[in-house]
RNA sequence: GGGCCGGUGGUCUAGCUCGGUAUGACGCUUGCUUGACGUGCAAGAGGUCGGGAGUUCAAAUCUCCCCCGGCCCA
């Protein structure tokens, strides 16, 4: 106890970070103990795919999952809190092609260098994770190429494949063919083009000179017609029904048949079906039995059931249109706005996608929608609301899940099979993990039609294969069943996560888990919005509205980026609002003239002259920093006045006192509940200006002039009682906040309080029922005090000068009352002489004072002399 | 093109189910140098509740149409 701590002047919260992230790690702060009391409580959180840095949706997603994380474990639940990372996916074969120039040809070295690039990148978001404060347990982070990962992941899709759940089979399906891979719909967007629509006039067998027009996006596909639709309501075409076309280029003919989804107003009212131009051609050839005529090849090229054998699409496009043209078969082309399907997402692909007949691995999902909507029932949603997406996705189901992706560097499909026949062929269980390209079938002939001809799966798994068994991964599923039962079946699982993946992440999981344990995973989801730019547009780099937590976190330091991130509302978009001020001036610039000054300026002058000016971080700046004085000031005092504990003692409550113990039951009951709904905006809000107004402006000011008298246990008890209080506050602060608060409990509380961080403390308890009026008159007290206040700052007189005299008029009853707050008011506001009377007294005094108050609701009236 | 969510002072946000001219904070402006903090204290300005129409004595709140943003579907 000799040894005097100091307490800095400023919060220096780079250095601090440093500290305290090395401290929890060394001390193992965050450890989760399986075995420690309290019903567990597992996160599932998002593991964020490893592009080797978090962005500003993450900090949001992320420090909200960490509120909840901190949240539960004061409340006193066994919180299991692990991070893992999503590490397979198309970003990661470019980026190791980019940087090391190796080729997919060379498998083993490809892929080694797909690991060593993921390390490198994991290595560098932990940090990130670490410097944002975040909570997690490191010792049981995952990574999804993980062999230990891979193991689940096939495992559960032996047990698929063993309930019929999982077949190969060709079918259409997005595809690339500039990736030359097929795509998950997830993986596809819609972009608007502006291009052509071309009507080809068909001939009409058996009538000579006699044509249909259809009109199409997509002429190239001619001769893959194979089928013409008309509406059955179209009167212009009645005629028509059942009559025969040629199709140009081919010797074939087609018929014409009626369909409702045929779009009257569209062109001419009558279209063609290809295989396969569109999603609707998919539908009709499979509702019609129509032929199945494929004439592209999976590098984008006509293929040999063209004429046109060997051109690109775009190639054959000009050919075919100038072809029939001279052939007399085109009518005319009129530019045509639409929306083409390319491949957007987890890419920069952005190339068209074609629908390509192939071999694909499907998983059965459609027969499963109730169960996952019931999944999603038996979850608590916050918000609500965003229920809606999950239950209308899963009932607009069009397609089985394609699970098959033409890459390398992902978890193998497990299987092999049959070349001739197509029997597929299963692992032995006990060599799982494994890559069916590197390891011999089980058996070497089809146990079928006893071909020898047997080949093992080179497509890998579409990566929401891997995340969507998270809770069960986590869990430590088919390795640890007490550690399952614990985590899993028997444990509340919360999922937090971002909207924009529950049709997916979250789809998916609750299918996979539902399907493999016949538990729903969850019992409660937590939504983020996405993180916006200034402008509200979701932030995106050809907006030109990104900004990077390595931009904001040197200069303002996690527990600010944090405080942004609690005032976010649950499941809505949420702006990082900046504006751009010049350097020099210190005035804002609109954002048109930075355009102009960015193409303008040299990128060294630009930034010289112009920066960003982060206005929501500036106010969380400040927070931090009253919040840092607050507990200085009261460093100080202990430095001056000894006491050995901050036990209280209700006798020494003084009636201020009482009042703001009062205040903080009433405070802590709605902080309470905000959280409980994960309501961080609400919560952060209350707390904040209960501390700022009520605590430091009032309660403090109050106090404050006792530690400066005489009587020693005064003193101390009024120290006492504030550190206690501001205690209760500090915890939680720690959730929001946790680097200042570790430092301050460090600095002023550790001595008392035997844990090694505030982080292991319990959320804090209310306060004993208080006598009612006690608080009450320490409410009147400080709104005297407040009132004053407030007339010293109209009156332009500095706080610290004296008054020389202030009457003060109540009723009888107040009067005795106030007699004993006169030290506490004549010693807060700097006053020589306080004047107590009857308010009968008033007129009889005849003052004229240079102000004079009224304050209607505690019947006071106010008369200064200065 | 369709569905869902959102649009409240410069910024974030409460209120919307169950109609009565708007909550809190940040920021801003002004005054005051501090017995912890000027990164402070006190006061103040600032809103046709996205636009329009309707229902009603009365609409941020209910109905319809439109616009903008987001997500999703086609």
């Amino acid at each position: 106890m000799t040894q005097e701590i100091t307490f800095p002047k400023r919060f220096k919260f780079n250095e601090v970070q440093k500290k305290w992230i090395k401290y929890w790690k060394d001390n193992k702060i965050y450890s989760f103990d399986i075995k420690k009391e309290g019903k567990v409580f597992s996160m599932d959180t998002p593991p964020p795919f490893v592009s080797g840095t978090l962005h500003l949706g993450h900090v949001l997603n992320h420090s909200w999952i960490d509120f909840v994380a901190r949240y539960h474990k004061m409340r006193g639940d066994n919180v299991y809190f692990p991070q893992g990372f999503d590490c397979h996916g198309l970003p990661v074969e470019l980026a190791v092609q980019k940087n090391y120039g190796i080729s997919k040809n060379q498998r083993d070295l490809f892929l080694s260098k797909c690991n060593e690039w993921v390390e490198d990148n994991i290595a560098n978001m932990r940090k990130q994770y670490d410097s944002l404060g975040y909570s997690t347990d490191w010792d049981y982070t995952y990574r999804t190429m993980d062999e230990s990962y891979k193991y689940k992941v096939q495992k559960s899709l032996l047990d698929f494949h063993k309930k019929g759940w999982l077949y190969r089979e060709k079918f259409p399906t997005h595809f690339c063919v500039n990736c030359e891979t097929s795509v998950a719909k997830a993986e596809v967007g819609y972009e608007e083009e502006k291009g052509h629509l071309w009507y080809i006039k068909l001939p009409i067998v058996g009538s000579k000179d006699e044509y249909i027009t259809i009109a199409t996006t997509r002429p190239e596909y001619v001769e893959a017609c194979v089928g013409i639709f008309v509406h059955p309501n179209d009167d212009r075409y009645y005629h028509l029904s059942a009559a025969e076309v040629k199709i140009p280029f081919t010797d074939r003919t087609v018929r014409v048949r009626i369909d409702k989804k045929v779009d009257m107003n569209f062109g001419t009212g009558i279209v063609y079906c290809c295989t396969y131009g569109d999603e609707m051609d998919i539908k009709w050839r499979f509702e019609h039995n129509l032929e199945e005529i494929q004439i592209f090849t999976e590098d984008g090229h006509l293929n040999q059931n063209s004429k046109y054998q060997g051109l690109t699409i775009d190639e054959a496009r000009k050919r075919i249109v100038k072809d029939l043209d001279e052939m007399g078969l085109l009518e005319k082309i009129s530019d045509y706005e639409h929306s083409i399907i390319v491949h957007s997402e987890r890419s920069s692909c952005r190339n068209p996608i074609e629908y390509l007949p192939v071999y694909q691995w499907f998983i059965k999902i459609k027969d499963f929608t109730d169960e996952i909507i019931g999944a999603g029932e038996v979850m608590k949603w916050y918000p609500e609301k965003h229920k809606q997406r999950l239950i209308d996705w899963a009932e607009g189901l069009d397609w089985n899940w394609v699970i098959s992706r033409q890459r390398i560097f992902g978890t193998p499909i497990p299987f092999w099979y049959c070349m001739d026949c197509g029997v597929i062929i299963i692992p032995n269980e006990e060599d799982l993990p494994l890559d069916p390209v590197k390891i011999a079938s089980p058996v070497n002939q089809c146990p079928k039609c006893k071909s020898k001809n047997i080949e093992g799966e080179k497509d890998v798994c579409d990566c929401w294969i891997d995340s969507s068994i998270t809770p069960l991964a986590i869990a430590k599923w088919l390795e640890d069943d007490d550690f399952f039962k614990k985590t899993y079946t028997d444990a509340d699982v919360h999922r937090p996560q971002g909207y924009e993946i529950i049709r997916t992440w979250l789809f998916y999981t609750l299918f996979r888990c539902k399907k493999l344990t016949g538990k729903p995973p969850f019992s409660e989801i937590m939504i983020n919005g996405m993180v916006a730019g200034p402008d509200s547009r979701k932030m995106s780099k050809s907006f030109g509205n990104i900004v990077s937590p390595d931009e904001v976190m040197p200069d303002f330091g996690a527990d600010v980026i944090r405080q942004w991130a609690a005032m976010g509302t649950l499941g809505d978009d949420y702006p990082f609002e900046y504006t751009w001020i010049n350097i020099h001036t210190k005035q804002p610039i609109s954002k048109e003239k930075i355009n102009i000054e960015k193409k303008k300026l040299p990128l060294d002058k630009f930034n010289k002259k112009y920066r960003k000016n982060y206005e929501q971080l500036i106010g969380a700046q400040r927070f931090l920093t009253k919040v840092w004085n607050a507990y200085r000031f009261l460093k100080l005092n202990m430095d001056k006045i000894k006491i050995t504990d901050i036990h209280i003692d209700e006798d020494s409550f003084s009636q201020i006192d009482n009042y703001i113990f009062s205040e903080f039951n009433i405070v802590l009951d709605k902080i309470t509940s905000f959280f409980n709904e994960y309501n961080w905006h609400e919560a952060f809000m209350v707390l904040r200006s209960f501390f700022w107004n009520d605590i430091c402006d009032n309660y403090i000011e109050a106090i404050k002039f006792k530690f400066y008298l005489e009587d020693e246990k005064i003193r101390s008890n009024a120290l006492k009682n504030a550190l206690h209080l501001l205690y209760k506050i500090l915890k939680i602060f720690a959730i929001f906040m946790p680097f200042i608060s570790e430092e301050i409990y460090s600095i002023i509380y550790s001595q008392f309080i035997d844990l090694k961080s505030i982080h292991l403390d319990k959320w804090p308890l209310k306060y004993e029922i208080m006598s009612g009026n006690s608080a009450k008159y320490g409410e009147l007290c400080i709104k005297i005090i407040k009132s004053l206040r407030t007339f010293k700052s109209k009156l332009q007189i500095p706080l610290n000068q004296e008054i020389e005299k202030v009457y003060l008029f109540t009723n009888k009853n107040q009067v005795s009352i106030l007699k004993d707050f006169k030290e506490n008011i004549v010693n807060t506001i700097r006053i020589k002489e306080l004047i107590i009377l009857n308010k009968s007294e008033e007129e009889a005094n005849n003052l004229e004072p240079e102000k004079r108050e009224f304050i209607e609701d505690i019947d006071v009236s106010l008369n200064l002399f200065s």
